[in-house]
DNA sequence: AAGCTAGTCAACCGCCCTCGG
DNA sequence: TCCGAGGGCGGTTGACTAGCT
């Protein structure tokens, strides 16, 4: 096994820390700060290397660390964050003010061993009977399932957790539609697939965009669209007619405007973190959804023209996401 | 009480990126 | 442009612990 760079000059001790090389450490960044890692082993006293103290800083020492059990909100929040950007877990951390990429990767390996253990056993059952043996079919329908085990069932966005790998859908989209694929962050109320699934949450339809959905929707009643999800996220298909929308950005919602200026679609961000992620691998296979241009400023549709602008202060565009079409 | 197992979590490893010389 | 140092971050390991037999 190699060494760090930073951690082969000298003997450095490893293992766990002390209270004595806590105190240490505490009280050189307290007074000191820490300018450059590599530097505070050696003023602080500590027989470690920087990456060491670094890492002991940032997820154990630090004050506004906060630590205990992950609340039902926070549980919530990583999950609708995983779903979105995958094993990001600093940029996860990034939203869960005081919680550290650390505790929440080994919250979310507790969480996943825990799943697919669950889905395994399930899996068993049903192929038991089919003579099928416990394979690595199974881990990946298990891997599949887990993640979207929640009552929004946007199972089209189903993929290997672990790899951020593409998979194809195990079932059909909501909408039929191949237009705009779109995804962002909400909260709401329910949408019920035809199955009776919770697949996301909406409060607004616009008739005319949504009208060949009505089958699976019971009632459109108003003039704005909301989606959102149980676990504020909506993903999903936008309805067609999109080339002749405008979107307008203002601050938590979105706009996209028919070309009378009328509002033909409200998405609302409501809470959780202020990116709009979208997946630049989708436009080869949907050559036309939708995207915030942090350079522009803009709303885009790619494989369209752009359908919006704003001055928003949307946050910038996720390039990876985890879907499939 | 002892041994085993699964879960938790702190810490390390190694890769990658950025930046400055 | 190249190279090395430093830092960031995801993956992995292993010590510890609680619960079960």
């Amino acid at each position: 096994m190699g060494q760090h760079s930073c951690c082969n000059q000298q003997k450095v001790k490893r293992g766990l820390w002390s209270p004595e090389e806590d105190e240490k450490l505490i009280r050189f960044i307290t007074t000191h700060g820490y300018g450059c890692w590599s530097e505070v082993p050696e003023k602080a006293g500590l027989q470690r290397c920087g990456k060491s103290c670094r890492l002991r800083w940032i997820n154990y020492l630090r004050p506004d660390i906060r630590r205990g059990k992950f609340t039902p909100e926070e549980e919530k929040l990583i999950i609708n964050l995983h779903n979105v950007v995958g094993n990001k877990w600093a940029h996860i951390a990034s939203h869960l003010p005081g919680r550290t990429d650390n505790e929440i990767k080994n919250y979310w390996n507790s969480w996943i061993k825990k799943k697919i253990n669950r889905k395994l056993s399930s899996a068993n059952m049903t192929t038991r009977q089919s003579t099928t043996t416990t394979t690595s079919a199974n881990v990946d329908q298990a891997h599949l399932d887990y993640g979207y085990n929640n009552p929004t069932h946007l199972s089209f966005l189903s993929q290997d957790m672990s790899t951020n790998n593409i998979k194809q859908p195990i079932q059909e989209p909501i909408f039929s539609s191949s237009s705009t694929l779109f995804m962002l962050d909400t909260s709401g109320s329910v949408l019920e697939g035809q199955n009776g699934d919770c697949i996301a949450q909406t409060e607004y339809f616009n008739d005319s965009m949504w009208q060949m959905n009505k089958n699976q929707i019971p009632e459109l009643p108003s003039q704005v669209l909301n989606f959102s999800t149980n676990n504020g996220i909506y993903s999903g298909y936008l309805p067609p007619l999109m080339e002749n929308l405008e979107g307008i950005v203002e601050g938590q919602s979105c706009h996209l405007n028919n070309e009378e200026g009328r509002d033909e679609c409200l998405i609302q961000k409501q809470h959780v973190f202020n990116e709009w992620a979208v997946d630049q691998t989708a436009s080869q296979q949907c050559p036309n959804y939708l995207f915030w241009d942090d350079e522009q400023q803009q709303v885009q549709v790619v494989g369209e023209e752009m359908v919006g602008a704003s001055s928003s202060n949307m946050g910038p565009m996720l390039s990876s996401y985890p879907t499939a079409l």
